[in-house]
DNA sequence: GCTTGACTTAGACAAAGTCTATTGTAGGAT
DNA sequence: ATCCTACAATAGACTTTGTCTAAGTCAAGC
């Protein structure tokens, strides 16, 4: 079953056909689908849901942070399950495979005082760029 | 003078009304425009410039490699003409202020072969994000 | 001062996302 | 079990950001 599903659930989330239906579409690994993928692949399994309740339901699912935004091109959002392990990403420049990654160390200790401008700094997001084996190889 | 018009006048870059007043909107330090603003500022200086070739003109730059591409929000690109010094950027989750920072280190040690799912890495971008001085203390 | 190919233009088009007014329904109350 | 009501879903218009095209204009070399 669904684990995206059943932290939803847990948390008082009116449960309907359609919020249903987008969480099975997004769980799993390195699960990386813009908008338009989620709202197709949510058509397959009930044909009347509607491209605003796909957006809205993205939208509140970020907003309870079960979801993550991601835009590793600079085309369409990307929506990303895996919002309980921080991560990062590498995206193929050929043909935008993404993968989730986990660096060692902590990014945010490699901006000195002097280089942060008086900000709070609260979040850091980093985005490897590259060739996958596969682009290499053809 | 610009010194961006410059590096791009040494290129054998064909010089027009157009093009000069872009690159004179871009100069400068801490500049993070998107096509838009630069649009805008541009009518300015000179009224029938049209959209087209602002979108035209900030391409060429960026394939010249005298401007970069970034996008620190999920909307438009911004184009930042501080293109000859590697950096990353600070953006402010309230206003959306950007300040180019440096940090200390390179991220791409950090990411051990393990995670790297045979890509062969090419580039690393960081943003942090945060709350400004003038955010915090409204 | 011509000529020519590169540059610019207006506006149509496209993709991604937001908003609104209306209709439908989950889930608690009875 | 049925009713109510606030919350959710819907269709489709609208907005924003960016691309494309066909026709007109102009910088730079001769």
């Amino acid at each position: 079953m669904s684990d995206l599903l059943e932290r939803l659930r847990g948390r008082g989330w009116r449960m309907t056909a359609q919020r249903r239906v987008v969480a099975e579409v997004l769980d799993g690994d390195h699960i990386h689908l813009t908008a338009d993928e989620v709202h197709a692949r949510a058509v397959a399994k009930l044909p009347e849901i509607s491209r605003a309740t796909v957006y809205n339901t993205l939208g509140e699912m970020v907003s309870l942070g079960e979801v993550l935004e991601v835009s590793t091109d600079r085309r369409a959002k990307r929506y990303d399950p895996n919002a309980h392990r921080p991560h990062h990403h590498l995206v193929c420049a050929r043909c935008g495979a993404i993968r989730d990654v986990h660096p060692v160390g902590d990014p945010l200790t490699d901006l000195p005082d002097s280089e942060r401008f008086g900000f709070t700094i609260s979040d850091v997001e980093v985005t490897y760029r590259g060739t996958c084996p596969t682009c290499a190889s053809a």
